[in-house]
DNA sequence: CATAAATCTATTGCACGCAATTGAATTGCG
DNA sequence: CGCAATTCAATTGCGTGCAATAGATTTATG
């Protein structure tokens, strides 16, 4: 059962980023958002969406905890007032420097060279790429 | 970053086998579930919950969704009254007969070859149980 | 034997993840 | 131009996932 793999796997990685990131206030889908944020600043909702295949349901409601928190701030932008700017504040920078430690604790964890890494990668976005090409027909 | 293409590769599945289970009434935790079942009928929730990596926080209002549909039957072991034995009903072991495609059509869809499937998937289980060793130090 | 410790299920609270819907803004078409 | 179709973010509802806790039962300990 490849789908019952990749299951645990998904899970375990999560809970092995939880007692890092505990730490800075943040969760693993959080962090992914400010990953993508600290890569590209302003960027729109439905760009993040698309980077990390998320829809608005779940970017909303997290977004919105994400600028609770003082790290984002959400404005609409004046050229297209349907799409939402998202701008990382300065205390969301500090937080760059602060979660430097997580990448490296997890490619330590995970026990891999970068060779395995990175075949390992490949073989999931390409069998990502198969699933989703098959689901649109 | 692996973290993210196996977190995108979980939810491709989850994505690819949704319209798959619809028809049956189940999602894809709950298919999940039934195959441990169907493996072996009779098994108590903490068996359920170390086989596929989910507490009982999880399991229990799932359980009870397989119940309601008439699935599953919970009944407390009278051996022991603190676990609770899940049975599968005939309707059921009806359900499995008629899932009997979905194995085969997400095989296709993956379009792997069965040394594919099995080099990535033990590739996966080696990352987890490295990924849990090390967040049990 | 009585009591403390451990085990197991269930519940609560919070955070995703997604379908479906809503509402506002923009684009396209006649 | 004017109206319909489209696009985008937000909301609602449901089903996980997990920490923390509670309650009941069993086991271990003195």
């Amino acid at each position: 059962m490849l789908c019952f793999a990749i299951y645990g796997a998904a899970h375990a990685f999560t809970r092995a980023y939880k007692p890092l990131l505990e730490p800075l206030g943040l969760t693993y889908p959080q962090y992914l958002v400010m990953m993508a944020l600290w890569a590209e600043d302003g960027q729109k909702v439905k760009m993040l969406g698309d980077r990390l295949g998320l829809d608005s349901g779940t970017l909303s409601p997290l977004l919105k905890r994400l600028e609770q928190s003082g790290l984002v701030k959400r404005k609409r932008d004046a050229e297209d007032e349907r799409q939402v700017k998202i701008t990382v504040t300065q205390q969301g920078l500090e937080l760059k420097e602060r979660s430097s430690g997580v990448m490296a604790a997890i490619g330590k964890a995970t026990g891999c060279s970068l060779d395995e890494v990175t075949a390992l990668r490949e073989a999931l976005v390409e069998l990502t790429e198969r699933l989703e090409g098959a689901g649109e027909k």
